[in-house]
DNA sequence: CGGTATCCACATTGATACTG
DNA sequence: CAGTATCAATGTGGATACCG
């Protein structure tokens, strides 16, 4: 046994024990919470809703810097379906939709917060270290 | 003033002052740090070394289940290029190549563990929340 | 105001085959 | 063993136009 390493797939050893979480099944169903997490706008958005609490449409239209009216829907949707946030109209006229985070919703924001403070800690780090790697691939 | 948000690039929100960030770039960099972890393969292969430590190109092809070849290859450099992760050539017959996390990579991983443990969690109450929402479309 | 619908360009990924 | 090259499929996001 001189090559002793984890040969299980990732998520059951990232999690010490899965229930239910088949071994075959490739990525065994993380990525697909991760996917929201990575997607372009998701945590922007959510951050959005963290740092100003309930927000309607048009507010995150303008406070979230480049995003489409399309894809600000795209992403509210699936934020809302996985339950990180609910979507309330009200009763105002014209019909306004406010959005806000859910308890589960608002959870996840602690740990991104993190990872966006880990980002900006360590942007130029990560920026001087691609410059070289392109100088000598360009080099090469 | 009955409509108060702030009004900035979502990276200017995030982060309160972003030093030489223009704020008429979109997203303004934060994304580019992101798009690192929303990537397919980027986290399970980061965490596969912090949990067994440095580990070679066949090793982590076995332990990363449903990874590709290609796609461990392609992941392995965006890593090494950002500084995260470290290859070194074995002076073995046939040559070994062994991947380590660097200190910046190894800080990460920190949060990543808080991110899947996250999603280990409320992993469950995700699910019921698309199933939820998946019926009342399909019912609709 | 808060969306949908359509179309399209581009990036990401996977399969397969080949290599030093 | 540790890759690279090529190609095809798929997904993601943006532009635009229209709607209740």
């Amino acid at each position: 046994m001189t090559d002793t390493h984890t040969e299980v797939t990732p998520d059951e050893a990232i999690v010490e024990t899965t229930p239910g979480c088949e071994p075959v099944r490739p990525v065994c169903g993380i990525r697909d919470i991760l996917d929201r997490i990575g997607d372009t706008w998701s945590v922007l958005v959510t951050i959005q809703l963290k740092l100003n609490g309930p927000r309607r449409f048009g507010q995150l239209l303008r406070s979230v810097d480049g995003i489409s009216q399309r894809m600000l829907t795209v992403t509210l949707r699936r934020l809302q379906r996985d339950g990180l946030i609910t979507r309330t109209v009200l009763d105002t006229s014209p019909p306004q939709v406010e959005y806000s985070l859910t308890a589960v919703g608002n959870s996840l924001t602690n740990i991104l917060k993190e990872l966006v403070d880990w980002a900006a800690t360590n942007r130029a780090d990560i920026d001087d270290a691609r410059r070289r790697w392109d100088q000598s691939v360009t080099e090469h």
